[in-house]
DNA sequence: TATTGTTATACTCTATAACTATA
DNA sequence: TATAGTTATAGAGTATAACAATA
């Protein structure tokens, strides 16, 4: 390429600083941005991608709550009990988790971390917390605080 | 279901007040869920969730940088250019934007909204700023400028 | 009748790889 | 050789509808 067609170029099209419009005054851009951020860092540096932010949060909630039924863990996640189906099958499929037919109300599958799952959601909580460390280096302890109060008022 | 059943139940299965166990204490669980009730706001009352906000994005940039390439989006969008694709197809199925093969580089085809998509993007802008009004509203204009100021500094 | 879990199906959003046309 | 756009394909993650088992 010439050098008057790049001189063309730069003139006929928007290069490296592009002009973001609107976007940046809209506090849904600046939040999607960083989950987006968190998200992703998540995926690269917890259990090599295997476990998810989704999967993580059912496993978490599962060994907090023994013999949680599905559809409360499907309330909790504001998703559709059909959708935590797969979930499941995925965790019980690695042997994380186990469904067990309660005994008191047989149409509930109560939910149990098995002994092997905890052992590796300890594991998991290492990279978690470095992972966590990451965001939080950038922020001082009260910002952090001001950061998460702010944020709760978002969807409380 | 029997009195007796009821109360054995409330001490074998979790209800109401679940146990979140760690989340609480990541910050990405919260900018997660932050996220996830702007996202849901935004389907729900803009355009009718016809346009999402990905979508949005892309009509904004293209409406601020006028013969913008499609690579150029991927990268500040941050996904595959072979993704982008699908979005323009939509946009300009919709008669919102046209693709025009740039003269300087054949390669490259700018991007450009339309007259129409001026008009409907204006349209556009009274719903989003109603939905975001429904967020700014649970912040004070300090706080609203602090979480920005935050949110930021997760993704910079 | 209502609830819990399941299956079948589909849609959105994204990625990777291989291709084309251009540079 | 490298770049811009495209197609084909696949994988998350989610939803809806219909169903079986159970209450």
């Amino acid at each position: 390429m010439t050098r008057a067609v790049r001189a063309v170029r730069k003139k006929e099209l928007p290069e490296p600083g592009l002009d973001l419009g609107v976007l940046p005054t809209l506090l849904g851009y600046h939040v999607r941005r960083a989950q987006v951020a968190i998200w992703r860092d998540f995926v690269r540096s917890v259990a090599r991608g295997r476990i998810r932010p989704g999967l993580f949060s059912v496993l978490v909630l599962a060994e907090a709550n023994p013999g949680i039924a599905q559809f409360e863990l499907a309330r909790q996640l504001a998703i559709d009990k059909a959708s935590v189906v797969a979930l499941i099958d995925k965790l019980e499929r690695a042997r994380l988790i186990t469904r067990r037919r309660s005994t008191v109300d047989r149409r509930r599958h109560g939910l149990f971390v098995s002994p092997y799952g905890t052992r590796q959601l300890k594991l998991l909580m290492r990279d978690i917390a470095r992972h966590e460390q990451r965001f939080r280096d950038r922020l001082t302890a009260p910002e952090l605080q001001q950061l998460i109060k702010l944020l709760k008022r978002l969807y409380d």
